[in-house]
DNA sequence: CTTTCTTTTCTACAGGCCGTAGAACACCAA
DNA sequence: TTGGTGTTCTACGGCCTGTAGAAAAGAAAG
């Protein structure tokens, strides 16, 4: 996979939470502000570069077409997420164990969802 | 939590492999033998620096009390597994969204087994 | 005790990744 | 043609990782 930086990491985020495609003049602004009030105003430069760098580990993509490219990610917040912890799994042997323990670690709203979701694979 | 380099991620594997815990000689000498074949000799310094980085990281201990010293991982296999795991839903508002999507994509044994441990915790 | 061997620590360096951005280039509207 | 506006190129400092020599610390031998 690709391990990302603290500003790649927040950008992905930002592209999460909007509900549609933005361009780097958009995320030069919500950085600004979602920094804590802190407002420290990259240079839109820095945005593209941090972009072109996600589009090249495959997190995002953008229309070209258009001038101002916007950028989208290619996978939900929530894929990204299965993508990692199965990344962690994939090198172990014993993966009955390793989710044998993960499954101690929820809580018990989860717990819930989960035997809902097991015995009525309908319902996810 | 940290992330691991190539050669870090494969001392851990031998530490975990390894029943007993081992000194930077046995490692040079399993490394050597771990790749494929290339038996590429690390200097045992190289070995060293890894071993000390990966107790700063906090993922191995080690016995000072005898001369060769010996190291040995801090937690076992599968808890880190679980611990990156837990790691990567950490950043996510949607838990439940996640480990829906995540269960859907484990083997038939493998959701077998969860069903049995969530409907019956004694069994884990 | 002094010499020598083994083990550990210090220091260092090259390569890569990340945050950061200026310079230069491409494109569109006056 | 001339400005803007947006995008790509190039770059640099800092940190992490692989790699290991040099130096120090400790133990064994004489």
């Amino acid at each position: 996979m690709a391990t990302l930086g603290e500003l790649e990491r927040t950008v992905m985020e930002l592209l999460w939470d909007g509900p549609d495609a933005l361009t780097a003049n958009d995320l030069r602004d919500r950085l600004a502000q979602a920094e804590g009030e802190a407002g420290k105003e990259l240079a839109v430069t820095t945005v593209l570069t941090v972009l072109a760098r996600l589009e090249k580990k495959h997190l995002v993509t953008r229309e070209r077409s258009n001038r101002p490219h916007r950028y989208r990610p290619v996978m939900s917040r929530e894929e990204h997420t299965v993508d990692l912890m199965n990344e962690a799994l994939g090198t172990v042997l014993d993966r009955e164990a390793v989710l044998t323990r993960f499954i101690g670690g929820i809580s018990a709203d989860e717990a819930q969802a989960l035997r809902r979701i097991l015995n009525d694979p309908q319902s996810a």
